[in-house]
DNA sequence: CATTCCATAATTATAGATAATTTTTAGAGT
DNA sequence: ACTCTAAAAATTATCTATAATTATGGAATG
């Protein structure tokens, strides 16, 4: 599988890496090394640290001055505090986008929460998951706003794939149907309140 | 004036170039070519490209592929954006920063606003309310939020030197003080919706 | 007048060298 | 044996020079 042939180097070094953090295989506090990494890609060290710093602003590794960067770690009290972010800017976007919710719209969200369901492995569950929220709040038409949300997901991401890795059974999403059922009947403050306590309970599962 | 020895020359280059386009020195859709940055800062175009990629995370730029990045444009829809993201993170940040709050963090803040109708230009006021908005969210312990919410700052100022740039009066900041004297009287509830929509009205004072 | 083609310019990337800083190692002294 | 200091190694950060890729603008052509 070609990676798109327009993207840059660094672009595609820095999904790479991402891809590679939010699975935990680069453990938290581990080193970046840029030459090392420049040579496992073919490339020079400059495409790499343009990688670091988009992956800085993501909030998935630390940098410090000379000394390099290192993954980010994450604390309980940051996963409850990206849980209350993605609370807060997912309602404010969710009431913005319902204007613009159509129909055809819900089932396409509601396709993607089938797919969780359907998934075998949480990877898939993840995927889907963002999906539906992904579906449901781009109606909104704020950008930036978007894009906080994605970032925040990614970080969700990670802790879900490092607490869950072995253990994990598909649950069916009891929220999300609500969600979707008050969003029909036209209800916006329901769905908008069921949506912000839906993702803070992500932040609340310990993983044991 | 030195800046910090420590700092790389990118984030040096970062800082300086932010100013510029937050004063509306430069203005928005022009052109930053990193070989007339380079030579101006006396650096290279390494890194200047660094420094580039830290104002796009801040919104402050927009970066096409193998065309440059310009200054990005703020229309009436993203002032709008940024002030409604505002107001959901800041009540956030309260809400979490009310339980930590003591009285000497109150007159603080209650100084920072002295400073502000005290100010003979916008760019002091800025300063002034600024410092205001960060002394009672600090307290939260939150630093990504507090992060994301100096973005969004950062993006507020810029709209408000824009439009205001000639004409201006400090206005004596009646929300500010109500926002006090609501956490003094400990009505946390009072002081998030009024910050919230304190926040709000800034997005809608058309320029002229 | 529209289209194609080419020259120019700018961005993106490579490579090697240099400086500065951190980390590690080794050694001296108590 | 332990600690503190000094030298060495490793790593980052930067610069210079150069090549390759892609836009942009204008000229030539149908």
């Amino acid at each position: 599988m070609t990676t798109a042939k327009s993207e840059t180097i660094a672009a595609q070094i820095s999904k790479t890496l991402a891809a590679r953090i939010i699975a935990g295989e680069i453990e938290a506090g581990a080193k970046l090394r840029q030459d090392h990494i420049a040579e496992e890609f073919g490339a020079s060290h400059v495409p790499v640290r343009e990688a670091f710093k988009r992956l800085e602003s993501q909030g998935l590794v630390v940098s410090e001055p000379r000394r390099g960067v290192r993954v980010a770690g994450f604390s309980v009290d940051e996963v409850r505090e990206v849980a209350e972010m993605r609370a807060a800017l997912e309602t404010l976007a969710l009431r913005n986008a319902v204007p613009h919710l159509t129909r055809a719209i819900l089932d396409q969200a509601e396709e993607a929460n089938r797919a969780g369901d359907r998934a075998l492995n949480v990877q898939a569950w993840e995927m889907a998951n963002r999906a539906f929220h992904r579906i449901l709040l781009a109606p909104c038409g704020m950008p930036r706003l978007l894009k906080a949300i994605d970032d925040l997901h990614t970080a969700s991401a990670r802790f879900l794939f490092s607490g869950w890795r072995a253990e994990w059974e598909a649950p069916t999403d009891r929220d999300h149907r609500a969600i979707l059922d008050a969003l029909r009947a036209g209800q916006t403050e329901i769905a908008a309140t069921t949506l912000a306590r839906h993702v803070q309970t992500i932040g609340q599962k310990k993983p044991k």
